[in-house]
DNA sequence: CAAATTAAGTCGGTATCCGACATATAGTGA
DNA sequence: TCACTATATGTCGGATACCGACTTAATTTG
């Protein structure tokens, strides 16, 4: 098993709109606005990300490695065919790097031991 | 059921101190020492409150009226022979308000279904 | 009385979020 | 052609909460 030589502990625990963005991103790379509208889905429509909120964590994230610009879309090719048009400014997308997973990891199981301690807890008093 | 014409959702999502503490207080009321002490044995020394973050917590919740303070204890009798001396400044024991107990509760769902949001969407791709 | 222990409180710095605003690109219809 | 709409990225200032360092207070013990 590959040890990276970074401890990740530092950066728990995520906030809610930093632990779906790398929720969603496990699922593939996505580009910035793709990643607002497939919060809101995962989340049942709760989580509703400003572009503040959005584009200011990708900075972070990627300046933390926990995340990754794709190359190759975009601007690369000269006369690739494949490329196909869309509106808006030229997307960026990103995808997760093996520390974000690890990330995403750690945080899954810091929330599974915090319910686990509250459930331990608030098993004893009647509710309601 | 007794609707208490408050909605609780804008103070979702809690960061994690103030979950602790209020987790803690509802097990029964305590003084804000006895939190800090509390709160790293129920998360295995993992959460140690620094008395910033206690104590300006403690302001807040009770500004929001999720806790309450205990009176009875520290001054207020005359001389009454049930008050058990301690080192320390007078302590002041603070309770779960009903508002803090639905807000814990609240807070226990969001937590579970953002771990199976989490679950459902990691299921798939490998780990590791 | 000094030191240690328990306890509460204050303050400045920092991280993250959030809403409002600005900018850029492409398609659509009058 | 020119406004309008939708898609998409980015910036900025204010607010909130956390955190470490520091301060104050009260009691016990040597």
């Amino acid at each position: 098993m590959p040890h990276q030589e970074d401890d990740i502990s530092h950066l728990l625990p995520l906030r809610e709109p930093t632990f779906f963005i790398l929720l969603s991103l496990s699922e593939g790379e996505k580009h910035g606005y793709a990643i607002i509208k497939d919060v809101a889905a995962l989340s049942n429509g709760k989580v509703n990300l400003s572009t503040g909120t959005l584009y200011e964590a990708l900075a972070r994230l990627l300046d933390q490695l926990l995340i990754e610009r794709v190359e190759g879309r975009g601007d690369a090719g000269g006369d690739a065919p494949e490329l196909e048009a869309h509106p808006g400014r030229p997307r960026k997308a990103y995808r997760l790097t093996p520390k974000g997973g690890q990330v995403v990891q750690a945080e899954m199981a810091r929330l599974q031991s915090l319910i686990l301690a509250a459930k331990r807890r608030l098993a004893g008093q009647a509710g309601s």
